[in-house]
DNA sequence: TGTACATCAGTGAACGCGCGTTCACTGATGTAC
DNA sequence: TGTACATCAGTGAACGCGCGTTCACTGATGTAC
């Protein structure tokens, strides 16, 4: 047992992984191009030097917490396409899920909705290149459904763009309303996606990209 | 002539209004819970203690941004409004519309976007009304077409926010993309738009609210 | 297994700097008579 | 119209403070023989 794993390594990680908490908790009330790194290695227990041994600055620390923050999203959208196949009773079902995870993971939504149009440039471009490739993985899903019959690619990306785009604000709103308001957002959520959903099932009836009147 | 319309007043607004200019052009690569009150003071031209006689803090600077910029925001949704009658040709339109607009005013769009969902909780919150009044009067346009028959209000103000919510992504996703990717982005938003617009119209022939098989 | 050396995560002192805020001030503008 | 006083937008010096970054360091962990 020359190595038990690598102490050092984990413990390394360990820190790592209490200056990702602390920041992500100090950003519920304030923006990362506002974090302070000696802020972060104060909450996180450690000395300001000690930083520098895991990120070069904090907009490098926003990148990882990019990172982090969208395995959470990505498993929430799994769980979503794993329900969904787009009834209306299981749209329902998604916005319910989406409750559920922003209850659980709060602030990896807040820092997610925050910062996609955030004042740091390197953090806006991880979020955009993320949140496309989910647009794209629920465009394949929705491929997969009979009622995508004769959609092309770049229209089912629209679509998945678009559930994207909805579930990024009704999760910023959630968060917003707090407890109380919670139901009435999730109702107005709700009756987007249904109208969604209907303009869906006539896209093909229209003469689609014509402007005949 | 005691007074030509108060030389001091003139004065004292034109400071005030190039504190805001400097703010909204320091906010481009930054977002306001990180603006300085010296750095701002300092690209208007003015001593730091100068912006007291202003505002109490870049806090109530934010909440001023916002009343200015969704002047701006005002205009376009009228503008929006007056060209619109919701015909597959004027959906187009609107979108033109807002690339204009955002061209014209590319900070103010800006500020809105990145405040919305920023760290400074009264800017977050005076954004929010304003866009809540927004929403409120597009469905009240929307009211007075003849397809919005049978529509409740709750109904109608769905729709208003979502749109008034998809002008605000478009036009962040306007500025973001920069001129050689903007037809792109006004292409995929005008999909959507028409998505909508299909949903729109088959609203009533499906049993609405119910969650029928 | 035991020893001798290398690595490197985290320390603690020190630095220069720009920050927000205070204060007493100046002098042009406004007001009263 | 002219004079004497009040107002107040903007000044400039000063303050204490926390910031990001540097540096030489320590001592536990890892490696080679």
């Amino acid at each position: 047992m020359s190595h038990t794993v690598g102490v050092r390594r984990t413990q390394k990680l360990r820190t790592r992984q209490a200056l990702l908490d602390a920041a992500l908790g100090l950003l519920e009330h304030q923006s990362l191009s506002s974090l302070g790194l000696r802020e972060v290695t104060r909450a996180a227990g450690v000395t300001p030097t000690a930083f520098y041994r895991h990120f070069e600055d904090t907009a490098a620390l926003g990148v990882a917490l990019v990172e982090e923050a969208l395995g959470s999203l990505h498993g929430m959208i799994c769980a979503m396409l794993a329900e969904t196949e787009d009834s209306e009773e299981r749209l329902g079902r998604s916005i319910e899920l989406l409750m559920r995870h922003v209850g659980e993971q709060p602030a990896h939504f807040r820092f997610i909705a925050r910062e996609q149009h955030g004042g740091v440039g390197p953090v806006r471009e991880a979020i955009a290149a993320q949140l496309r490739r989910f647009a794209e993985e629920v465009a394949a899903a929705l491929a997969e459904e009979p009622r995508s019959k004769g959609w092309s690619d770049e229209d089912l990306l629209m679509l998945g763009g678009l559930h994207v785009d909805h579930m990024v604000i009704t999760a910023s709103a959630l968060l917003e309303a707090g407890p109380e308001g919670e139901r009435e957002v999730a109702e107005v959520a709700r009756r987007r996606l249904r109208l969604v959903t209907l303009g869906r099932l006539h896209w093909l009836d229209d003469a689609n990209g014509a402007d005949t009147p």
